[in-house]
DNA sequence: ATTTATTTTAACCATTTGGTTAAAAAAATT
DNA sequence: AATTTTTTTAACCAAATGGTTAAAATAAAT
């Protein structure tokens, strides 16, 4: 009884700050009175809503992936056309991804570090379910459709260039003095030059 | 004077720990005496050699870069056709990473966290060049022997292909339950797979 | 052999960091 | 208005961590 958030305040700043030190940062570089201070309060309130350093970065990390996997999964085992999916993939990854361009390269980064944290813990026995679409790949080779070519290949180089611009980003904006601006235009026009790309090079 | 390593152990020792563990928990996770346990010996050895934790991740960041360059450049400068450039640029690159796969993880990580760190200290100018390379797709594709394209797509592509396997390691490993030695054994075979792969989808 | 320079260690130190506590302030309930 | 519950804070603590120091062990030079 009594308790129910009219407002969505504290929790949230909490939450907003802990995404945002904890993706800059990773795990081991985050520092709870950063957080704190980007939050704008007392570092106890941390302890008080979240337990814990682990329990908040949990928190943070599930809900950078929790939803974003029943998305991907629900393409990948659609009926649709592999052209006509690839396509969506492309289009709806880039869209998904620009939100949150440093989702990948932090998640990536903390999975490699701690593969055991979400292989256990984190995601309740959820992955991308590529197997489906590594399938449909295999019918269309079979059925003359497209070269012959190793599902998995495939969906390594449809993955490689869809997040590659976000997890080389720096390296990117380094290597060719291109503009935020820019780079965002780029990943738009990405959503269409990837699968045109794919389907050029695969299909007969 | 009298200062000449004859054999080649503590500072090497160091070294390879250094390596192991800062490569594996990036700097902010790396602990001082995780390295010194890795190399077998005291604490006060690696400030004895190394000044402290900064400057001995220094090292280890610049090694695991500063030879790689050139290597790249050279490719990418050098007098090729461009098909035989985008092979030869996976097949090395691909044969340089596989002896360290978590290289690239590694660096575009930290890089992310720190830019400065290597965009003025680091790195004394030196940087990925990629502008002849880019200039020479823009000849081909004036010429019309390859279909239109901006060159910085075109090398995202290339470069998303070779490096996310390695990037995404363990999210692949995870996700398809392939072995190990079936990795190493696909990551041979995308030396000739990608340079096909993207030539099939430029070429006219 | 003695002295000198180099390498290695154990014991400490100062700071940072995650985390606690007890009390004050603010809301909600009576 | 008084009381109870929830939210927020300041002050503090123990452990961990980067770093220092002075002395011991080892090797080099005389």
């Amino acid at each position: 009884m009594a308790k129910k958030k009219l407002d969505q305040t504290t929790e949230e700043k909490i939450l907003a700050a802990a995404r945002k030190v904890f993706i800059r940062d990773g795990m081991a570089g985050a520092r709870m009175q950063d957080i704190a201070d980007e939050a704008g309060m007392n570092k106890a309130l941390l302890h008080y809503y979240f337990r814990n350093k682990e329990k908040l970065f949990e928190t943070i990390f599930k809900e950078a992936t929790i939803d974003f996997l029943p998305r991907m999964n629900a393409i990948f085992e659609s009926d649709i056309p592999l052209f006509e999916k690839i396509e969506i993939f492309c289009r709806e990854y880039i869209a998904q991804i620009s939100k949150n361009p440093f989702i990948p390269l932090f998640l990536l980064s903390e999975m490699n570090k701690k593969p055991e944290r979400f292989l256990n813990k984190m995601w309740g026995g959820q992955k991308i379910e590529v197997s489906k679409f590594a399938e449909q790949i295999q019918r269309e080779v079979k059925k003359g459709t497209i070269k012959p070519i190793h599902p998995l290949h495939l969906i390594m180089n449809l993955f490689g260039m869809c997040v590659f611009p976000f997890i080389g980003k720096t390296m990117i904006h380094f290597m060719t003095g291109i503009s935020q601006a820019q780079f965002d235009e780029m990943m738009e026009q990405r959503k269409s030059i990837i699968p045109a790309f794919i389907i050029d090079a695969i299909k007969k």
